[in-house]
DNA sequence: CAGTCCGTGTCACAAACTGACAGCACGTTG
DNA sequence: CAACGTGCTGTCAGTTTGTGACACGGACTG
């Protein structure tokens, strides 16, 4: 698939993270981030709709690989049971990116803007976990709340795996899981 | 014409309401803004930090209304009950402002940009609610999980009741709360 | 070899912001 | 009363983001 295009993606997201960490994201113009790719500013823009969405670009994986593994989980299993599974067979896809999201997390901690987008990106990502569990049967109202929660469970254990990876980070799901549980059988 | 300020702020507002109405976010320029509320783009962006932001103004008092319900649930009161009671505290807001949430809503629901926003302020009372939380003696991390999950299921009932609103907030806050207990109790 | 995509460069341009300075109404102070 | 500071606005010039239109050149296809 990787036409001769493919490459000059490759190196503006590789120039983008490097200006953003060297000077953060707003002093860096998009030219900036063109030229040292060796390309011209509207080569950019024919590339990423945004100088945001050069960050964000191996959410389609992530979104691939957990749909499937949604779809994977025994029949039968509930929503926040199946989600936790399939976080559960994501994570060497966590473990394997680490190295380019610590510093790119980095980035995004500092910057609104980016904030946003992330959030935009996570939201887009509870969609289509809505969508998985909504084709295992589940109804609309409780797929889109357990896809949300379960969500917001990973990104806490993600957060904790972030600070400190010693715990891992099946641990650090199976923690958050299992205090939501807690959290969760309080109510009533 | 030096007006009070506040007034312009609140015409410009209005005029962005409106426009986004008539036109969409996008075909609606900042300088449209600025001639229909009477003054100059320039002084639109003295009130607001950016186009978006026009539009998202009375979280801050949706904010300080739950974060002081929050405090003011009896000590000793497990998190997401805590949350779930500060919630209902603020049913009356939401009914109040129901004919401006709700084209509003509607506006947002059909522009990336402002879904966006949305999500950020939705992040940001997160992260007040986390501090309510905490400032009642609860750990941090089960704090931040508490109120990302509790906002999440306050979504919920809230767009169902946006969509259907014979029900009452009230019937939807009970019913999401309680299918997040339900949903959670198949965890292990 | 001719045709046709596909990615890119170039140019022109709208729209979103920002910084600097000046003016005008207002209340305060001497 | 007059001078003065303060807060809000207008004006102007400028940067940056993002888009549309068109032309060039290499790679693939028939």
């Amino acid at each position: 698939m990787p036409r001769s295009g493919e490459e000059v993606r490759q190196r503006l997201q590789q120039a983008a993270l490097e200006l953003y960490l060297e000077r953060g994201f707003d002093q860096t113009t998009t030219e900036n981030i063109a030229t040292r790719a060796g390309v011209t500013e509207r080569t950019f823009f024919r590339h990423f709709a945004d100088k945001r969405e050069v960050f964000f670009d191996g959410e389609a994986q992530l979104r691939d690989v957990l749909t499937r593994a949604v779809a994977a989980v025994p029949a039968g299993t509930k929503p926040l049971p199946t989600l936790r599974a399939a976080f559960h067979e994501a994570v060497p896809l966590f473990e394997q990116n680490r190295p380019v999201t610590e510093p790119r997390s980095r980035v995004i901690a500092t910057t609104a803007a980016l904030q946003e987008r992330a959030l935009a990106k996570g939201a887009a990502l509870v969609r289509a976990l809505t969508d998985a569990l909504r084709a295992r049967g589940v109804d609309e109202q409780l797929a889109m709340l357990c896809a949300q929660v379960g969500m917001d469970t990973c990104t806490i254990a993600f957060r904790g795996w972030m600070d400190d990876p010693s715990e891992g980070l099946h641990a650090q799901l199976d923690r958050a899981f299992r205090e939501l549980r807690l959290a969760a059988a309080a109510l009533r």
